[in-house]
DNA sequence: GTTAGCACTCCAATCGAGCGAGTGCTAATT
DNA sequence: AATTAGCACTCGCTCGATTGGAGTGCTAAC
C-alpha cells in the first residue's frame, strides 16, 4: 500500500472523523470548517476527487459529500487512528462490574459490559475446553450399573455424563478406576489427547470395557465442542445505530449474530497473538455482515490463549476507542479468570 | 365478561383472522367478501360500529378501517379461537430435530425450534435446579487442603466449585465426608431444604466446619438461581414483522429479551399448571412488551413442573397455531428430558 | 500549486391534487 | 325492527412539480 502524503492523509482522516461522528456524507466545506483546515475548500475538493480516485472515499451519488469505502477504513484503522487508551477511571469502574465468580458468568459479563460501553452488539467465547488441562476424571456412583463421570480441568470446569456398565460394580472398583484413568490422563490439554491415543491409553485399563469406551466417546465428543460456548450481548444496540433504522438492514446482522457457528468463525481463527484484530465490512467473510465491524481480541489465562472477545458494529465506529477498550476488556477478563 | 351474540361474535372473528393475516385495517366490504359473510356491508359496519364501542375494535385513524385492541384480541383467544392441533407430519419432523444429548441442549433445540417454526422470538428456562432432587453429593480431592464439590441431581446437571479445608484431609476422608453429607440431604428437592433446615442437617456432620459452612453456602447460591438458564432463539425474527419494520420500535422489545431477569420474569410464575398462558399486549408487565403477545407453557420432567417454554411476538399473532405449537413443543420437551 | 467563481447536479423537503378505501348517516326496503 | 342502498364526507397515500440547499467539477485568475 502506497503510503499516502501529509495533507491527503489528513484529510482523509478528517473526513472519516466527521463522518464517525455525524454518519453524514462530508462536504468539502464542512470538513475544512469542523477541522480547522487552513485551506481552501476548492483544495479540499481537488484532494477528496484525489481520494475517491484511490478507492478510500466515495460518494452516495453524485454531487454529494464523501462516505468512506471499506479500503478508507483500512487505511484509517492502519495508519491514521490511535488506540484511545482508556482512561484510569472508565478501567476502574470496568474493572468494578468484572465481579464473577465462575468462569461463564464472567465472559457474560465482560462481553455485556462492552456492548454497553461500545453501544454495539459483542460476542464472546467460554474457554476452550480441550485447551484445558484435566487435573481429574472422577467416577461417581449411582447404583449398580450407573455413575456420572465428572472431568475437573484447570479451569474446574465440570462436565458430567451417565455412563452405564456392563455388570454391575461396586463403589470401591467404581473409585479404583477413577484413579487409573485419572492417572492416564491428568496433567495433559485435552486438546493433546488425539483419537488414537485416547484409544490406547483408555484400552490399557482393560476390563470394564463398555465404560472405557463411553468416557472414550465423551471425551472426544468435548474436542468436537472445541471453541466453548459462545455468548452475544447487546445485541438491541445494533437498532439504533443510525445505518440500521431500516428493520431489514438489521435483521441479517442480528440472524447472524444468532447462530452460534458463525460467531464462533467470526472469533475463531484463534491465533494466539495478543493483537486486537479488526475485520471491516468485506473482509469479513460471512456476507450478512458487510456492513458491519468485528473487532476481537484473544484473552489468554495461564499463559494460553483461552477464548476471544470482541465487538460487532457498524463499519462506520468509533475505532479508536472501540479497540482500545477490546484490548482492555480481554486482558481484564484474562485478569479476572487468572484469579479464580 | 358479557358473551357475544352470534353475528356480532362472528364479525370480530372475521376482523381478527383477517388482520392477522394482513397487517392492514379491515373495512366492512373487505370483511364481507373475503369471508363470505352473506349480509350487506352496511350492516358489517353497524355491527363494527358497536364492537368499536365495545372496546373490542379500534380505528387507527377516522374512516380507516378497524384494528382489534388488546381487549379484542383477548376475547378472541378465550372465546374465538379454537387451538389448532399440531398435525402429525409436523410433529414428526420437529420431534425429529430435538436429538440433544443434555438437558441445556434439548432446552435449546426446542426454544430454536419454536421459533423458527412460528416465526417470532422464543424464550426458556432450563430445568431450575432447586426443584431437581439431589442425588448426591461428592466432593473429589485436589490436594491436601482442596477439593471440588459437585451436585448430581435426577436430571444429572451437575454443579461444581471448590471448597477449601481448614486441615489437610486424605481422600479416604473425603470420601466419607461424602457420603455422610449425601445420606443426609439426597431424595429431596434442594428447593425442600431451607436456611435453617439445612444449617442443623450440615451442623450435624461436624468436624471441619469450614467445609460443611462452605458447602452450605454453595447449596444456598443455587437456590437463589432458582429459575434456571434463561434461553432466548429468534430475537431477530421480531425484526421480520411488519408491524417492528421501525428500529424504534423493535429496539425495547429486543432490549427486554436480552436482559435475563426480564424474560425470567416473563415465563415466572411458574405455576405448576400445564395451561397455556396468553398475555396480551398491556397484559404484560413489561412496558416494552406492550405492543407484543407473550404465549407460554411449563414443560414437566417426572410429575413436576422443570421449567417454562414460550414465544414472544406481536399482538397479531396467529393464536391457534402459537398456542398448539407452543403446546406440543412444552411436552415434546419434557418427553425428551424425561428419557435423559 | 492554490483559490475564487460559477454553472450544474441531485437529494430532500414541501405542497397540492387526485384517488380510493372506508365511514356514518339517512331514508327506503323487507 | 332490522337490514340495506345510497351518498356525502374524511382521511391517508401516492404522485408530480417545485424549490432550496449542499456540494461538486471545472475554468480562469492569482
Amino acid at each position: 500500500m502506497v503510503e499516502l502524503e501529509g495533507r491527503r492523509r489528513q484529510i482523509l482522516r478528517v473526513v472519516i472523523d466527521d463522518y464517525i461522528m455525524t454518519a453524514e456524507p462530508v462536504g468539502s466545506e464542512a470538513a475544512r470548517q469542523r477541522h480547522g483546515l487552513d485551506i481552501s475548500s476548492a483544495t479540499v475538493r481537488n484532494e477528496m476527487a484525489a481520494l475517491e480516485e484511490l478507492g478510500y472515499l466515495q460518494q452516495p451519488h453524485h454531487s454529494a459529500g464523501r462516505v468512506p469505502t471499506d479500503h478508507g477504513y483500512r487505511v484509517y484503522v492502519d495508519s491514521l487512528v490511535t488506540e484511545e487508551r482508556v482512561p484510569p477511571t472508565e478501567r476502574l469502574r470496568i474493572r468494578r462490574t468484572l465481579t464473577a465468580t465462575e468462569f461463564d458468568q464472567a465472559v457474560e459479563q465482560a462481553a455485556r459490559a462492552l456492548a454497553v460501553i461500545t453501544e454495539c452488539a459483542s460476542v464472546a467465547t467460554t474457554p476452550q475446553l480441550p485447551q484445558q488441562v484435566v487435573r481429574h476424571l472422577h467416577l461417581i456412583p449411582l447404583g449398580p450399573r450407573h455413575a456420572i463421570a465428572v472431568i475437573v480441568t484447570d479451569a474446574e470446569v465440570v462436565e458430567g455424563k451417565t455412563v452405564e456398565f456392563e455388570q454391575p460394580i461396586t463403589a470401591t472398583e467404581c473409585d479404583r478406576l477413577s484413579q487409573e484413568i485419572s492417572r492416564r490422563i491428568a496433567g495433559r490439554p485435552l486438546i493433546d489427547l488425539t483419537d488414537g491415543e485416547l484409544a490406547t491409553v483408555i484400552g490399557q485399563a482393560a476390563h470394564h470395557q463398555r465404560v472405557l469406551d463411553q468416557i472414550g466417546r465423551l471425551l472426544r465428543e468435548r474436542f468436537r465442542r472445541l471453541p466453548g460456548r459462545v455468548r452475544t450481548e447487546g445485541q438491541a444496540n445494533i437498532l439504533k445505530q443510525p445505518e440500521f433504522q431500516d428493520a431489514r438492514r438489521a435483521q441479517p446482522v442480528l440472524s447472524a449474530l444468532e447462530q452460534a457457528e458463525a460467531v464462533t468463525a467470526l472469533l475463531g481463527d484463534g491465533s494466539a497473538s495478543r493483537e486486537v484484530r479488526v475485520r471491516i465490512g468485506s473482509e469479513n467473510v460471512l456476507d450478512e455482515l458487510r456492513d458491519c465491524t468485528v473487532v476481537t481480541a484473544t484473552y489468554h489465562v495461564a499463559g494460553r490463549a483461552a477464548g476471544a472477545i470482541g465487538v460487532v458494529g457498524p463499519t462506520r465506529m468509533r475505532y479508536g476507542r472501540v479497540i482500545g477498550l477490546v484490548r482492555f476488556l480481554a486482558e481484564s477478563l484474562g485478569d479476572t479468570l487468572e484469579q479464580l
